[in-house]
DNA sequence: TAGATTGTTAATCGATTAACAATC
DNA sequence: TAGATTGTTAATCGATTAACAATC
């Protein structure tokens, strides 16, 4: 009850594509029931965290038997989003840009490259299998005709502030950011930042730490 | 003092990379001194975490005017392992490898790709730019001839902890991780998982909740 | 009913923020 | 000295975990 006033920490959302993945398995492979110690294992968390995020979307396991496999798979998908195939644009044909178009794994996650954007004359026209390249002019009536959800930014820093603009102005409200910046953008459009170099950089950290 | 008992918090690790974009972007434009309410704005945090983060590294700022610029800078470079010049392989030459590999911002980070692996026969010898790519089971001799330092896995899922099993065996320390699976390392061996499709579902989920 | 496992509460842990004394 | 800004404390906020009543 009083659902509408429960927040959903975005740890927990975070860890939803997780459990999407092993119950995809599990239902692969035709396991009906699975427990949250079980699922929990395969992850690496506690069951308790695990029961403790689903509950925020309500009863959704059986008292003394487990989850249901694919009841529970359906509903996560539901929570992500993934019953709406998303369609993503990418901005910046670069090596980055045009190695996302070819990652084959957004497919079984309902999200599919449908276009990408460059200012570099060169590349307009350029189809890498079904997608093309367009000239980033064309962001606003391209996203209309292709119902482009989702703006991949990869371009270069300097250009991401920018680009972003566009992709705004485009009527895009979710950017996708694998530019190293902080770009602004107005309070009903979500980013998310995808900075590789931290990564490895804290990774770079351990390393120190370790041999000294 | 009893320096050996503070745990550096993971977050503050995880934002040093964004102080040393912001102090390198000072530095190069010539600003002497910053005030940690400089800082944090062009972040997007408040001064306050700031302070609280660099505090954990001891009083690197001076009271009533601020931050010595390039002083900070060195101290933040020498946390991060930066002064150190690392350098990695790249373990699956497949799209997502060789967009790392080609990757120009990591110089500027004191990080190097110096080799790539793959087990496709095709791919061997195979050079990209100075990159040579090398068959998998040539990453022990490799290592130690090339001193590489972080292990890039970029191979599909299904490959991802045999690949890692090798990269440990080589004696690798840092696992930076692109395929979505956990991996089981020993205790000394710090894996970063990077794990792509968990941000844009994210998003999606965002358009979903913003549309209903 | 007995056994099992969820859903939920309360305790704990960790990270962020506000406020201000210390001090340049 | 007066003004400014750090470094640090204490309060707050949010996320994780342990424990167990509810219930299949």
């Amino acid at each position: 009850m009083k659902d509408e006033f429960v927040v959903i920490p975005k740890a927990t959302i975070s860890r939803l594509p997780l459990y999407f993945r092993v119950l995809s398995e599990l239902d692969h492979v035709g396991v009906p029931i699975v427990s949250s110690e079980e699922m929990a294992a395969k992850i690496g968390i506690t069951s308790s965290q695990l029961r403790k995020d689903l509950s925020y979307f309500g009863g959704l396991g059986i008292r003394g038997t487990g989850y249901d496999v694919s009841y529970l798979l359906a509903k996560i998908k539901e929570i992500l989003g993934m019953n709406h195939h998303r369609h993503l644009a990418i901005i910046g044909a670069g090596k980055l840009g045009t190695a996302l178009a070819g990652y084959g794994g957004f497919l079984q996650h309902n999200l599919e490259v449908k276009a990408l954007f460059d200012i570099d004359e060169a590349k307009i026209g350029w189809k890498l299998g079904e997608i093309e390249v367009y000239h980033i002019s064309e962001l606003k009536p391209r996203k209309e005709e292709l119902k482009l959800d989702i703006a991949t930014i990869t371009v270069p820093a300097a250009a991401a502030q920018q680009v972003t603009k566009a992709a705004v102005e485009a009527g895009f409200k979710a950017i996708w950011n694998f530019a190293p910046v902080r770009l602004e953008v107005p309070e009903d459009v979500h980013v998310r930042n995808e900075d590789l170099v931290v990564g490895v950089l804290t990774l770079s950290h351990h390393l120190s730490r370790k041999n000294q």
